[in-house]
DNA sequence: GTGTAGAACTTGATGCGTCAAGTTGATGTT
DNA sequence: AACATCAACTTGACGCATCAAGTTCTACAC
């Protein structure tokens, strides 16, 4: 569990030139239908911090990938937008990654062990956001219930 | 995956004060018969550069947690010694982080899921390691066969 | 209609990780 | 004996993450 993310993001680095979390951020606002998402939303997505997107969102908006906007009349709320640059980079980037998790973990497992990562995984994510102060990333206030 | 190791490094980081790549380093020389191991072994029993580790260790070192020394006659090798602060650190940080482990994994699988875990890990590190570059860290030069 | 609370970000300082380049010893090579 | 090479680190610069503090809206209270 040490050793897959770092590989994943070294190589996201060598053949894409970007981080392993700014292209979870591209690839999530690529499947929106409208190819936008509102920062908290994205963050929710992406699980990370408020701040930490923000100031991911703002390197790739300086790149040109993705753009963002207030939306009129609710609060402070900001949407960002894919732009067709980042559509592309996305589109570039993506085969290269799914041959990585296939290469490092999916050909790697008989049937049984890959539903049994499956189980594990939510298992795991569920363990966590039960702690005794639910992280802000996971659970939005927005998504909340009061 | 991706939110494991976060959570471990942040309950860490609450509880006891430092990194969980810190309280690896401390644990892996904890272990030691002697408390004592040579740089490079213990960047690769702690899955890291010898750039990272050497900066971890400096700074584990000023707060007096762990003492080098260069091993005489023999190139240019280093050990790192846990002191007994050092050591006293890591009995006190150990069994909050297995109560962590547990409680973000182990007690959540039914044993089966954790034989399949087992295995994963064993076949992912096996995948990732044999990449057209082992990596130094992976395997050091000292234990390469010619 | 002022005041307070709170949501949704943004910003700046600090610290850790990485990469490239430098040191320092030992081991051959000619 | 001089030189090149390599292994085992160390160091410095730079980028990204995190934390705390600030900003800007809305909404509700009185």
């Amino acid at each position: 569990m040490i050793s897959l993310p770092a590989a994943l993001d070294a190589r996201m680095q060598r053949e894409s030139q970007m981080t392993f979390f700014e292209y979870m951020v591209l690839s999530v606002l690529s499947e929106e239908p409208d190819r936008t998402m509102q920062m908290s939303a994205l963050a929710a997505r992406a699980s990370a911090s408020l701040s930490r997107l923000s100031h991911v969102v703002g390197r790739l908006e300086k790149r040109g990938l993705l753009a963002r906007s207030r939306i009129p009349g609710a609060g402070r709320r900001t949407n960002t937008t894919l732009t067709e640059a980042g559509y592309d980079v996305v589109v570039a980037a993506a085969p290269g990654h799914v041959a990585a998790v296939r290469e490092y973990l999916i050909d790697e497992l008989e049937p049984r062990d890959l539903k049994a990562l499956q189980r594990i995984g939510t298992a795991v994510e569920t363990a966590i956001n039960r702690g005794p102060a639910p992280s802000a990333a996971a659970t939005p206030a927005s998504q909340r219930r009061p």
